[in-house]
RNA sequence: GUCCGGGUGGCGGAAUUGGUAGACGCGCAGGACUUAAAAUCCUGUUCCAGCAAUGGAGUGCGGGUUCGAUUCCCGCCCCGGGCACCA
């Protein structure tokens, strides 16, 4: 029987003592960076999620190790952010400590995982000697033009009582608390990611899963169009226009203007309209953004602006409009015809004449007949010299045209809008600026970073939208570091997105007082070679991540632009299909079960559920299958039969081992290299194995089992570690069997099998299949009319 | 609404440049060992019929292409995820 904890403890000391994952950065060997996303430390341990993603990351960090690569495997803590601070604002204890305490506890578990981390150069965002640099990377980019405070409706979630980011936003809800988002107007610090559009869509050289790829460029959402100028029929102002649609020109009726658009209270001011208009303006704003986006084209809120402007095209005469479903995206006014379902039915509310310009067959057709917008693509009719030409050809040339004529320009559009990285929260970095009476807002110099987060603050929200730091008057009275005089402390901190945008360039960096990091060691270190994390940050960290990347590359400040070339996704562990939760009472913890099984089988276990970027379902009953591989794996190499049967048989299929369980490691596909291991000790126990097989064996199973096969691999005389010794190489040749069996089918049906040597030629197949009595038997039901032999997989008759 | 994934035994899952569907494991059934139990070992296990050989059905549903389809094509249904007035 093996026994696991005391095993495993012993080797957690012995790997802890001799420092074997304390990774020599100045290493000759080629490095292989391998990361994890790091955990946040809240509540005070490990949940099986972060099990089901670490143990395989670690898994492959070892295989690339014995593969003879330097690997570096860091493990550090996100440690800012509102769990922490919700929990102090609930308990009392102040974050500090409690984040202590977490850390402290998931160190040992992450120890007890097995894993190699190497925790010398761990990093911990809410250290000063962390966020100094977090710091430091905000003044980089504010010297840049990159950060800036303004002004602006944004996401202000009631109940963690700070404002969020778009990507924050789910629904309309805040993507921590679900509460439901409202729009407040708030001076607050953007970065300007907007500017990086195109460069966030380069993925050139990046190996990421295509459906990240696709969810990064859609929230990107780059679109080009052209902006048409409609100048107001009295000639005092001019309406520009952004569409992708410059096709439909000629249908145009009417122009509408967003609620936000400051050009409304222009247009009305001191008219009759004016009343009417800010009273809608007011309703509109009062809807919250999810009624606003749910009401359907018919309901849409709006009225007419009490002006005129001329198609520039057709000259004619048409109304403005201000309505809800215009949004400050592009110019924030838009063009409006009977071929967009929202301006259709607009239209028919509001009584405003509607005109086609396609139609399937270029034949005139006309709005009165149709109940809804026409959408399709199809032939241009009334369009000038654009008529009888497709649509989607005639677009490209009418943009052209309306460039030509100065009727406006092409242009392109971004959704993607500026990252707001303000919050009115205690625990996260200080923003470094100050506001001087004299000097205005003032970036607090290299020299005086960090800016300290003070430990005496009441970090309970103040309930008015401000920062708890703004009643610490210790913090927030300060110098001027430019004159000297009297000046206060932005109290806001960042996003904690900003603290985790550029970990990964610290790690290799760790030992640096003086600096963020090294150029020449992030020239040695970086990209990222692996990087694995949940999928739900395709948007938000792995955009983050990028965008500071890329910013610092284009600073000359690091080499590469991406940051991480490999990435893969790890699934959800659910319990009885539900996502686990503290609220619905469904969480399973990891360490009943690694006290009872050991951290080998319990992680073994994980990555056998399915293939590591589906998940699974967790099920307590599956796991004795691994607990007793384990206990088979050890009684073989203890007191297996050195007896063989077939020595030839065992060669092959060592080999064929050899090469499954690598290829399978390296796609992450874990299930079926366990299974493999499975089969083969199936396999030995019935032949009998010699001790040059079971050192191969020991090594090949020491990434996903590593103190069972440090270990075993002692028992059998090996030098520590395992994990240091060679991969083993396989023989291409031994793992092809000399012979297959292959089916043979008779109209498609199965009816037989026959075992011939894999390079048999047609014939020899052939009369093989047809020394089976079965096969004869359906063989003489007719005549024969085609004979089919596709070598190593079938033999086929088709009879007539 | 739209764009991606996915749907295989009682369960987790294997197998796709079209070629014997169900590897491996769990569970279950029977057997061995034991006074007994646990543990362990052996045998069986997609469903239906049959003692068996074997036959029939079968990879969400309905069609199609093919000697042959879980795999390719068309049309649906369901589940998961992203985006959602972006003009």
């Amino acid at each position: 029987m093996y026994q696991a904890r005391e095993i495993e403890q012993k080797w957690q000391k012995k790997w802890k003592d001799s420092e074997l994952f304390n990774t020599n950065l100045k290493s000759k060997k080629p490095k292989f960076y391998n990361l994890t996303m790091f955990p946040y430390p809240s509540g005070d341990k490990l949940h099986i999620g972060h099990w089901y993603n670490f143990a395989p990351v670690d898994s492959y960090g070892r295989y690339m190790r014995m593969k003879g690569f330097n690997v570096l495997q860091p493990m550090g803590f996100d440690s800012f952010g509102l769990p922490a601070e919700n929990y102090a604002i609930k308990t009392g204890v102040h974050p500090k400590i409690s984040i202590a305490k977490n850390i402290d506890h998931m160190i040992t578990q992450l120890t007890e995982m097995g894993a190699m981390w190497d925790f010398a150069k761990k990093v911990v965002t809410s250290s000063p000697e962390y966020y100094k640099w977090t710091q430091w990377i905000f003044c980089k980019l504010y010297e840049n033009g990159l950060a800036y405070k303004k002004n602006a409706p944004v996401n202000w979630c009631p109940s963690c009582q700070t404002v969020l980011a778009n990507e924050q936003v789910k629904d309309g809800a805040c993507d921590r608390c679900k509460s439901e988002v409202t729009k407040k107007d708030l001076s607050q610090w953007f970065f300007k990611i907007s500017d990086y559009g195109d460069k966030l869509l380069d993925y050139e050289g990046l190996d990421w899963p295509e459906k990240t790829i696709l969810m990064q460029k859609d929230w990107i959402g780059k679109s080009s169009g052209c902006n048409i100028n409609f100048p107001l029929e009295d000639g005092s102002d001019v309406l520009t226009c952004y569409t992708t649609r410059a096709d439909t020109i000629h249908s145009v009726t009417f122009v509408v203007v967003a609620p936000e658009h400051p050009l409304v209270d222009d247009l009305v001011k001191g008219t009759k309209y004016e009343k009417e208009v800010r009273a809608m303006r007011e309703e509109i704003k009062k809807q919250t953004l999810i009624e606003r986006a749910s009401v359907s084209g018919k309901d849409k809120l709006g009225c007419f602006l009490g002006k005129y402007t001329i198609n520039p095209v057709n000259g004619e005469k048409i109304p403005v409009y201000m309505a809800s479903f215009v949004l400050m995206y592009g110019t924030g006014v838009v063009m409006a015809d009977a071929h967009d379902q929202r301006d259709f039915e607009f239209a028919r509310k509001h009584n405003i004449p509607l005109k086609f310009v396609i139609s399937e067959d270029g034949n005139e057709i006309n709005p009165d007949d149709f109940e809804g917008a026409y959408t399709e693509d199809g032939i241009l009719f009334d369009s000038g010299d654009f008529s009888g030409m497709n649509n989607r050809e005639a677009l490209p040339k009418m943009m052209d045209y309306i460039e030509g004529k100065n009727f406006g320009n092409k242009t392109i559009n971004f959704r993607l809008r500026d990252w707001l990285i303000s919050r009115q929260r205690y625990w996260g970095a200080p923003i470094p600026v100050v506001y001087c009476d004299k000097c205005g807002e003032v970036l607090v110099p290299e020299k005086d970073l960090p800016v300290v987060l003070p430990d005496d603050a009441d970090f309970a929200p103040s309930g008015d939208g401000k920062s708890p730091l703004e009643k610490n008057a210790g913090f927030k009275n300060c110098k001027c570091p430019k004159c000297g005089g009297k000046a206060t402390r932005e109290v806001d901190t960042m996003d904690t997105f900003v603290c985790s945008s550029w970990y990964y360039l610290r790690y290799p960096c760790n030992d640096l007082d003086d600096k963020a990091f090294d150029k020449a060691t992030i020239k040695n270190w970086l990209p990222v070679d692996m990087y694995v994390g949940g999928p739900e940050h395709a948007c938000m960290h792995l955009l983050y991540a990028r965008f500071i990347n890329i910013v610092l590359h284009d600073l000359g400040l690091v080499p590469n632009k991406e940051p991480f070339k490999k990435l893969i996704h790890q699934g959800m562990i659910t319990k009885d299909g539900a996502k686990m939760s503290k609220s619905k009472g469904n969480v399973v913890g990891p360490d009943a079960f690694v006290e009872k099984y050991g951290s080998d089988v319990f992680r073994m276990y994980l990555m056998f559920m399915g293939p590591f970027t589906d998940g699974g379902d967790w099920n307590d009953k599956g796991i004795t299958g691994i607990a007793r591989f384990v206990d088979r794996f050890w009684n073989l190499i203890n007191e297996g039969s050195e007896k063989v049967l077939d020595k030839d048989l065992l060669k092959k299929n060592l080999h064929k081992l050899i090469k499954k369980v690598g290829n399978d490691v390296e796609i992450f596909h874990f299930n079926t290299a366990v299974s493999a291991f499975m089969e083969f000790l199936n396999f030995v126990l019935k032949n009998g194995i010699d001790a040059g097989a079971k050192k191969v064996l020991v090594q090949l199973v020491a990434p996903l089992a590593p103190h069972l096969a440090e270990e075993c691999w002692e028992v059998l005389g090996g030098k520590f570690s395992v994990v240091d010794s060679k991969w083993p190489e396989y023989d291409e040749k031994l793992t092809i069997d000399d012979t297959v069996t292959i089916g043979v089918q008779v109209n498609g049906k199965v009816r037989g099998e026959v075992e011939i040597s894999k390079d048999a030629s047609k014939e020899e197949a052939l009369a093989s299949a047809r020394s089976q009595e079965n096969v004869l038997k359906y063989l003489a039901e007719g005549k024969v009319v085609k004979e089919i032999y596709v070598p190593g997989k079938i033999i086929g008759f088709v009879v007539g």
